[in-house]
DNA sequence: CACCAATCTTGACAGCGGTAAGTTAGGGGC
DNA sequence: GCCCCTAACTTACCGCTGTCAAGATTGGTG
């Protein structure tokens, strides 16, 4: 302790005290400004003060780093959810408006998102990080959640509910990466026809899936 | 020439002769032997029998490389599409052959599906290589030629064309990528019901997806 | 107040993508 | 048949990266 009272922003202390939760944070910045590619951890280091070495204090590996991070994003996507979820009570509403949050906070963070799902050796990752399976399964929950009070309320026909969920989270998960990889201009340009925006594209992909599992009998 | 009659496979002249293809076919292997972030340039070029600066004469870049094999990856998928629509007749089955085999070639191919989907920075390298646009373009082009077919036969309802291509790829495309990062095991795992086999689940969101398309007075 | 263990720094290493300069050899013009 | 031009390839090198080992620093505990 140096007794710096002032510059709140320059560290002084060669203990920085929170280092493992200012990489993260930093990380989501850092992630989103350069891209996944060059995201560096001596660039993020740097940034946050410290020397190239002093994250393998907190953090086994970039990996372990990353993982950390995605967990991070998958808490986001669960707020980004529930907030969708709780603003409306029409269950169609609730089913279209909770995809279309799903599918902006893919857009609005494509670093983070394609982090969070977009890697091969995610597998492996998931048996070293718990933390990542259970922030996948929490958010997985809030989507199986909603579709089984949809069908309760006798909205969705009879069937399996993880399989609805697959579908469901398959369609808004290839939604965000068409969209974030640039294929969806691809579709406007080669076929005949306009796509229209791409928010009516996502409306009405929402809700061709839903009118699938919907209940025949119900409204 | 050091005139070296003998011995095929060792590389003894200077000039390789097909250095570029050598390269690509090899890239290919090797993308899913070693995976995406183990891919190094130096160990294809080692693997193909030249220095590890030879690549340069033919490629620009890594990615330039890596936008080839990813030409290359679009080539393959749209044989594997064609292929499944060719052996049936009955335009569900087709639709859902069809589906199955993008999934197929998804899972099979794991590294050199994510490395034509799920790059951040893939919509820049559109703009310079063309033939990537191509062939994505092409690969779209047979959904949405089949898609056309079902609707033109008034089993699928009126609406943009364009729109139901980019839902069903969507949704295909989730389902490669949710498979591939091992999402899906937790959708078995932490939710109450059991999902069945993978198979099911995929044709199960294949038909409930073409249910939300389908022309309601056609059976 | 002394010491311990966690935290952070410094310095080093191999391996990577990429560049520059030199080497080899295939093929067209004579 | 020979020469030479140019594309293809090699070698040597650069800066940068992730990672590790050894040493410096300190907050906290006894």
């Amino acid at each position: 302790m140096k007794s710096c009272p002032v510059s709140s922003l320059i560290k002084r202390t060669y203990h920085h005290g929170d280092l493992r939760n200012a990489l993260v944070s930093e990380a989501l910045k850092l992630l989103e400004e350069e891209g996944a590619a060059d995201f560096t951890l001596r660039d993020l280091a740097s940034r946050v003060g410290v020397s190239h070495a002093a994250p393998y204090s907190h953090f086994e590996d970039k990996t372990a780093l990353l993982a950390a991070v995605a967990v991070e994003g998958f808490h986001k996507l669960g707020a980004y959810l529930e907030k969708a979820v709780q603003e409306h009570s029409d269950p169609t509403e609730q089913y279209v408006r909770m995809g279309e949050a799903y599918v902006r906070f893919g857009t609005e963070n494509p670093a983070l998102y394609n982090l969070m799902f977009a890697s091969e050796e995610l597998p492996e990752q998931r048996d070293k990080f718990p933390e990542l399976n259970e922030a996948g399964s929490a958010a997985f929950g809030l989507l199986t959640g909603m579709l089984g009070r949809m069908q309760q309320s006798g909205f969705l026909r009879e069937g399996n509910l993880d399989g609805f969920g697959f579908a469901v989270w398959a369609l808004v998960h290839g939604l965000v990466s068409l969209i974030t990889t640039g294929h969806v201009e691809c579709a406007g340009d080669c076929a005949d026809a306009e796509i229209g925006t791409t928010e009516e594209a996502i409306r009405a992909s929402l809700l061709g899936m839903l009118h699938g599992l919907k209940n025949p009998t119900a409204a």
